[in-house]
DNA sequence: AGGATTCTCTGACTATGGTCAGAGAATGGA
DNA sequence: TCCATTCTCTGACCATAGTCAGAGAATCCT
């Protein structure tokens, strides 16, 4: 790694950890711990199921307990055990809970401002839009990419999303009872596999990756949940499956698609598959793309 | 502001404190309390003064004290009083202090390391960019500029420094005595005024703005420390003298400049300067600018 | 039915980070 | 010379954040 970047990202931690990062905790934490603070936040409107809390902040049950105990104390949230598991317990705000939440929304807003305020427009616009750019990377960073059976609830969570997605944006909508689709047994091994990316744990992404014995590879049901998307991900998934295509011993790599999907379309191309004549008569594909992998093209 | 701003500032606030704001701590406070560190890291090669740690990291006198005696203690920092002034005290760091901070630097770039380590290399460059653009207008934002008398130390400090580096850079070198140079009593009130930038306290940059009676403006000795460039800071100055120009009844700002400050022509060019003939006859000047001000060109 | 497991809570404990009110030494100013 | 000021240190506090080892209740599994 060039040394000239590493001393830019520590620049940057150092501006932005003092900057922020205290700020942020001062904001947070004007009348309450910043614990307390935190995990308020955390219950959101809808509520939560207390391990689900110990679970996303990693804290200590006990500790934890105790948190909730001072809130609970101080009006901001009730705690009732789950009717279904009643070890459970799950913990919803109150109304002033919610009021104090708002408040916490708003300072929050009040940070951001006050990084904002003393810059002119054009250096704003400039700030923002490199936010997003740090934002959007050092999230892709975090996505990771597992192996897993496609009858997973994180698998079949994806594809429910995928298929309601597709009905949405074909224009005769979509109905996987016409489509050529392949069934959970061509998605697992040794017959293919399926990936899954998560971000902190949820699933935002998925693709499946035909291997027909003595045929060419195939992708399959490539999806990218919309908040996920502009991370680089699809082309994270082309080229990881890419590269277990190539460890299964294919030269190949094909894959259909729809003309509603332009984007898609973009990022085979730059991903070096060229279009090719139907290699199936799929009824919702309008472009067929190959590509050849494993070794440098001659 | 814009909402959308705010909101884009509040999803960075977020992404960066769990992934930069958390890792850092975790890194840096590995074996050591992390207060401890941070004095450790901020004591630097060179020794400090007790005091001017205080100020810099705002904490409590006796906090400090007890922070140091740990870090004595575990023969990392000598503490020895000032010869000059015998209550003041300085630290120096020892040669196990200095080892010590060898290898928290070494963590930073592992910290920075592991940021870049997931991306690719075309998101790495992208990242590095958008990091130093986000460290550059963060800290911009964080520059204050003030009036002060130009016989005070830090008006002083960039004074010298201008010269040195007018020195440097003009092709025939840069003595003062040749120079139409204001003398300070030009830049103070009622007839003129010095403003400094300063960034964490230390000065940065300066601009002295001249106003004689029933005369147009004149902008002088303006400077940027070599560190400070590519903030705006230029700009700024600009824009808060012309300010002060118009609420000083001036409708007219002028400046000279020499040839080799080039960046500098363009800047007085896009904050509105057009190049006018010579109006004074300072030898080390080759371009003339003027601009008027106080009210919206007809 | 009964033992293992899951989930939460309690009590006891620790470290860290920090504040506050002086005390004591050195220095500066009248 | 003496009083005020500056600077550091000490002792006495305190809150927050967190850990650890059970205990008790509910549930799951066989």
């Amino acid at each position: 790694m060039d040394a000239g970047q590493i001393d830019q990202v520590r620049r940057f931690n150092r501006t932005v950890t003092e900057r922020v990062g205290a700020l942020h905790d001062h904001f947070l934490g004007r009348d309450r711990p910043i614990g307390e603070a935190r995990l308020l936040w955390e219950i959101g409107e809808a509520g939560q199921e207390v391990r689900q809390l110990r679970e996303r902040l990693g804290l200590d049950s006990g500790y934890i307990s105790r948190l909730l105990r001072s809130l609970t104390d101080a009006g901001l949230v009730a705690v009732e055990p789950e009717p279904g598991d009643r070890r459970v317990r799950t913990v919803r705000l109150t109304e002033a809970g919610r009021a104090e939440r708002t408040m916490l929304d708003d300072r929050s807003d009040e940070l951001a401002g006050s990084l904002l305020r003393p810059l002119n427009a054009a250096q704003r616009a400039r700030l923002v839009d490199a936010m997003g750019e740090v934002d959007r990377l050092l999230t892709a960073a975090t996505v990771t990419l597992a192996a897993v059976d496609p009858d997973h609830a994180d698998a079949r969570h994806c594809l429910r999303s995928y298929f309601t997605e597709l009905q949405e944006r074909f224009e005769a909508g979509f109905d996987p009872a016409r489509s050529l689709l392949p069934d959970a047994g061509e998605l697992r091994p040794p017959y293919g596999l399926f990936l899954v990316a998560r971000l902190h744990g949820e699933p935002v992404g998925c693709a499946g990756l035909k291997l027909p014995p003595g045929a060419p590879a195939e992708i399959k049901r490539m999806w990218v949940a919309p908040d996920a998307r502009r991370l680089g991900l699809g082309r994270r998934f082309l080229s990881e499956l890419e590269e277990r295509a190539v460890r299964h011993g294919r030269d190949v790599l094909r894959l259909d698609t729809n003309k509603t999907l332009n984007a898609a379309k973009g990022l085979y191309e730059a991903c070096g598959f060229r279009e090719v004549p139907a290699f199936n008569d799929e009824p919702y594909a309008h472009h067929w793309f190959e590509k050849r992998i494993g070794r440098p093209p001659a």
